[in-house]
DNA sequence: TCGTAGATATACATATTTGCATGATCGAGC
DNA sequence: GCTCGATCATGCAAATATGTATATCTACGA
């Protein structure tokens, strides 16, 4: 087996991404030729078949979806040194990228990430959404937002503080729906909105109240599904406290009865502490995201 | 800011690692004025220097240092790809690559991995002592032998046993040495190998015997030397006892009266759980691991 | 049934990259 | 002070990869 040429790898992902040669050709600014000849030497090279070509685009063998996950550990590696690079000796321009809950990347980020780019007008900000921890590790991004305590060691992590989540539901429901009366029967009269599967973290959490899976009548794993849901009027459900209270059609229901905390986690890769506009980002999302702790108190 | 050449950023690992060109030309079997047009175009690309250039070599800038980290990820993943490749559709032919603590990779595993081979001679096997947890998310091997629980999401995880140790000392340097009297003198009248920096881990298991880092006459991380140094006749020190009791030579010191337990753990990247290969070295190193832990009871 | 859109494969001229040979520079050691 | 050995830089011919244009195949829809 000869070691192939690297930017084979390239074409690799692209192609595993856009599921043509042509797709892949066109996301590269490459021809779809080029394109061909490069898969085909990788398979040379790797002396396996990667793709079933075929006229409507290739299809990954499973030997290609084995190496996949490593293509795209390239890629993230890739990206974040040009994102590295593209800072320079470092003032605050350059591209910061930012991973975090979804929840937290679409209701709390947005303003914290707009005010940051007003005082640094030279930064771009990218915002990835996902609720996998490794993507530090991999360099998917620079700095995460997390729920929970980071394990990795080759991680700084800073504590923000605990958010505090309680039951909602938006007026519209409560209005057609049977009275609140008791934490016991709420599960009977009413449609209670939690996780599926969850994560193993969540479910722990669900073990210490009074509900269990089954109480469910709307189970979904994305927060910003639940959060759509309850806004929508489908039932009841947990929301972060400092969310919930921008909107007053949101009603809290038995406040101080039921409820619980997560922690709040910055983390940053080891490797990056010493650039100053991640050091910048840092701070910055630090005091943003306590000031929203603050505001997520019971 | 143009994306460079992957193949450039292999350039970079060679030349970073050999600190000249025509040393990276060598190790890569390629000329050395083609590495150094390659790690130009990989300046101008990135927009920033990456080593200042000297009869002696090339050493890196800070910019090199920053990105280092992550080029060297991209090699670990296309080193990943080449093992996997190298295995095919998946007999049980390819390259294993197993990494563990110094003193499991050259004491127990030897033995392991022959009879291994032996039952299947058309395996490659590669061994990488390291203590690195994050080995295995980087790529950089496929099997891991840890001391410590992999908290790793993204792993899958075998617990085999606890280990124990326990303090062991030469023949000939009880011969010369002064009687054994009490745990309590002990560290006054010998000469006692211990940890220097130790793990966090190990540093806890410390606080727990009778045990203080001043105690030492000889401190040493690497669990090799202080095997070494006992073996050699200069003192007492911790042994894991299924690798004491090979040697007759080696005596317990107080058996029974002090010791502590490791526990044993064999971590996979859960992409790898379906090759084939892989599950056998699995099931093979977990038999005889097993049966090395069985031995090395109080 | 036929035409269209989108896909992969092939042919050939053109760019680009590579390797070899050579020149230039610096430090170590006698 | 000089040579030796190592390094990086440069010029030029050959090998290699790329792009354009074209042929071919298949699914989808009028």
């Amino acid at each position: 087996m000869i070691e192939p040429d690297w930017s084979h790898y390239r074409a690799f992902v692209a192609v595993l991404r856009e599921g043509s040669l042509s797709g892949a050709a066109r996301a590269l600014g490459l021809a779809q030729p080029t394109l061909g000849r490069q898969i085909a030497e990788l398979e040379r090279n790797l002396g396996a078949a990667l793709f079933i070509r075929s006229p409507r685009g290739l299809v990954p063998t499973d030997a290609a979806r084995d190496i996949a996950p490593h293509a795209e550990a390239m890629a993230a590696a890739a990206g974040a040194m040009m994102r590295l690079a593209s800072g320079g000796t470092d003032g605050a321009s350059g591209v910061v990228r930012v991973t975090a809950s979804d929840i937290i990347g679409a209701e709390v980020l947005p303003a914290l990430l707009g005010a940051f780019r007003r005082a640094h007008p030279a930064a771009t900000i990218e915002l990835a959404l996902s609720n996998r921890v490794e993507d530090l590790l991999r360099g998917d991004a620079d700095i995460a937002v997390r729920m929970v305590r980071p394990s990795q060691q080759a991680l700084v992590t800073r504590h923000i503080g605990a958010v505090s989540l309680g039951l909602y539901a938006h007026r519209r429901y409560l209005e057609g729906a049977p009275p609140l009366r008791s934490l016991a029967t709420l599960a009977r009269d009413h449609a209670l909105i939690g996780f599926d599967r969850g994560t193993p973290f969540l479910r722990e959490m669900l073990t210490r109240l009074p509900l269990t899976r089954d109480d469910f009548a709307l189970r979904a794993d994305s927060d910003l599904a639940q959060l759509a849901a309850i806004r929508a009027g489908f039932g009841i459900g947990f929301i972060q406290h400092g969310i919930a209270r921008r909107d007053p059609e949101l009603i809290p229901i038995f406040p101080g009865e039921i409820g619980f905390t997560l922690d709040m986690w910055l983390a940053l890769h080891e490797d990056l502490r010493a650039s100053r506009r991640l050091r910048l980002m840092m701070d910055h999302l630090a005091a943003g995201l306590a000031a929203y702790v603050a505001q997520s108190q019971p």
